[in-house]
DNA sequence: AATGAATGAGCGTTCATTCAT
DNA sequence: AATGAATGAACGCTCATTCAT
C-alpha cells in the first residue's frame, strides 16, 4: 500500500518546515521516513517533486462556501477567519512561504490564496455593511489588512511569539467602517 | 584597501537574495565578486560568518528619534510608515525576510524590527489619541496591525504585484480608535 | 507465448547499438519493450544475460558452403564479399563490433568471424590461384588483408562515409598474387 | 606543480582502454591516480572532460614532413607505415576506436585520421608510381586498404593476437600496381 | 508467468573548508 | 594579504537486482 509514500511525505514536510528545502537532504528525509534512500527516489524522482507534490496534495484553497452570512459584519469577518479557505498543517503554511520567495509553484499558491483572502473578506464587508459600499477604497484596505494578518500570522507568530487575535482584529475594522 | 571584502559582500547580498543563503556556493560568490575562492574564506572564516556580516552592517534598525510628532494620530502614523525604522536595501529585506525563518541571526533581527515598530505604533497612537488609552487592548491590536501590513508589505508586493497604501491603513485605523 | 521476451531483446538490440551495453539501463529497455521492469529480470537474471542472448541468437557464422568456386580467383573473392558469412542486422554488427573490445563473448564471436574470414580467403586463392601457393606468406597476408578490410568496412563507413569496393579490392589482391 | 593532472590523465588512459569510459568510475579514476576523489573534478569539472582532454592532449596528427620519399613505392610505404601520423599510446588507439562509436569528439578525430592517412598515402603512391597514376581508381582502392589495416591494427591484434606485417602488405600493394 | 515496490551500493558532482606558498 | 590546489563528506540520483504477491 501507500504507506511509505505518506511517511515520506510527513517526514519531508516536517523537515521542510523546520529547515528549509535546500537545507533538507532526502537522506535525512529517508531516515526519519524510516524508508531506504532509494524508495525516495522510486515515489518522486527528483527531489523537487517532493516539494511540489507537497504543495499539491497539501495545500488546498477551499471552494466559498454559501451558506447565510451572519447579519453582522465583525461576525462575518469572524467566521471568515475561524475558516480561513486553507486546508493546510502549520508546517505546510511555513514552507509556503519560505520557499514562495525562490520557487514558483509556492508562489503561485500563495499567490492565489492572498487573492481568494481578500476577495472573500471584501465581498464580506460588501453584504453585511450596505452602508460602506460607497467608500470601495476603504473598504479594499480593510479587506487587504485583514488578509495579510491572517496569511502572515504562522511567520509573525515564529517571529515574536505573538499573535494577532483574528477576531479582535475583525471588530476594529468593522468600526472603523462604520 | 578592503575593496575585496566589500565586492564579496555586495555578490553575496546580490546571490543570496536572488536564490537563498543555502543554495548560494562561497564560490559563486568568488566567481562573482571577482576574488579568488580563497579569499572568500580569509575575510569570513565560514560562510556563515557571510551572512551574519551581511545582517549586521547592512541591516540597520534605527534608534527612535523622538522629534515632536504631529498633532493628528493619522499624520503621525503616516510618518512612521514613511520612515520604516530599517535602513536596509531592498535586497537585504529579502534577504532577512526569507532566511528568518531558519536562521537565528535574521530571525532576532526581525523580531527586534518588529519590536520596534509596534513600539512606535503604539506610542504614537497613545500620544495622538489620549482618548483611546483607556482601551489599550484595541491599541495594542492596532499597533500590532500596522506593524505587520508595513513589515510584510514588501513580501506581498513580490508575491500579488499590490502594495496596501500606508497612509490609507493608517487613516482606517485611526477611525477606528476615535 | 514469448512476445515479451521478444521485445525485450527487440528494444535491447536498439538501445545497445545506439547508446551501448553500459550507458543503457534495463529500466530502458524495459520501458522501450513496453514491458514491467520485473519482467526483463524473469527472462534474464542478469543484464549481461541480454547481451549474451543477443549474440547467442541473433548473430550466427555460416557453416562453409562447399559448392564450387568460380574458376577466376578475383570473381571468387568477390563472391566471399558479396557472402560475408555473418548473418546479422546492422545493429548487432554495431554491437558485436563495440562490444568486442571489453566483453569476452563479443569477442569471441568476432574473433571467430574474423578466423573463419581468412580461412576462406586464403582457400579461395589457393585453389584458384594454384601457381601461388608457393608463396604461402605473401598469400596469407593478402587474405588477412582482405579479411580486415570486409570486417570494418562498416565501421570506416560509419565514421567517414566511405567504403572500400570489395570487388575492386578482390581485382587488386588477385593481380598482386599473379 | 601538474603532477595531479597527469597522473589523473594516466589513470584514466588505462583504465578506460581496458574498461572503456562508460564502465570506468570517477572513483576508480582517483583511486589509481592515487588522488582524492574530489581533485578529479578540480581539474576536470566534467566526466567527458577527461576523455575529451585525452583526445585532445594525447591524440595528434603530425604535419606530413616534406622530407625527400624513398624513390621505390615499397620503401615509401613502409616508411609511412613506420611513421603512422598517430602520435598515441596503443591505450588512446583503443579509446579512440571504442568510443568513436558513440562520441563525436573521439568520431571526429578518428575521421581526421583516416582522411590524412588515406591522402599520404595516395599521395606517397602517386609520386613513387607515376606510371599507376593513369589508374586513379586502383589506387585509391589502395590507399584506403593500405589506412585501413594500419588504423584496425591494434583492434585486430586485441582479437585475433597477430598482426598483419605493414611492409609486407606494402609490397603486395606495390606490386599489384606495377 | 507477471508485477512493481523495495533495496542499498555506487555514481557523477558539489561544496565548505584547509593549507602551503 | 592573497592564491588556488587539495580534501573528503555529503549530495541528488541511478541502477541492477530481489522478492512478495
Amino acid at each position: 500500500m501507500n504507506d511509505s509514500r505518506t511517511r515520506i511525505l510527513d517526514a519531508a514536510e516536517a523537515l521542510f518546515a523546520e529547515t528549509g528545502y535546500e537545507a533538507t537532504s532526502t537522506a535525512r528525509i529517508a531516515l526519519a521516513a524510516d524508508v531506504p534512500k532509494g524508495l525516495v527516489f522510486h515515489y518522486f524522482p527528483q527531489k523537487m517533486d517532493v516539494l511540489l507534490t507537497l504543495i499539491d496534495e497539501r495545500t488546498e484553497i477551499e471552494e466559498p462556501c454559501e451558506e447565510p452570512l451572519p447579519p453582522d459584519p465583525a461576525g462575518a469577518l469572524r467566521r471568515l477567519a475561524a475558516r480561513l479557505p486553507l486546508r493546510a498543517s502549520p508546517s505546510m503554511r511555513r514552507i509556503l512561504f519560505r520557499e514562495a520567495d525562490t520557487h514558483r509553484t509556492a508562489r503561485d499558491r500563495l499567490t492565489a490564496l492572498n487573492r481568494e483572502l481578500v476577495r472573500r473578506a471584501r465581498r464580506t464587508l460588501e453584504l453585511t455593511l450596505p452602508g460602506a459600499r460607497g467608500d470601495a477604497a476603504r473598504l479594499e484596505i480593510a479587506a487587504a489588512t485583514f488578509a495579510t494578518v491572517l496569511l502572515y500570522q504562522e511567520n509573525l507568530f515564529h517571529l515574536t511569539g505573538d499573535r494577532i487575535d483574528p477576531d479582535a482584529l475583525a471588530d476594529l475594522l468593522t468600526q472603523a467602517l462604520t
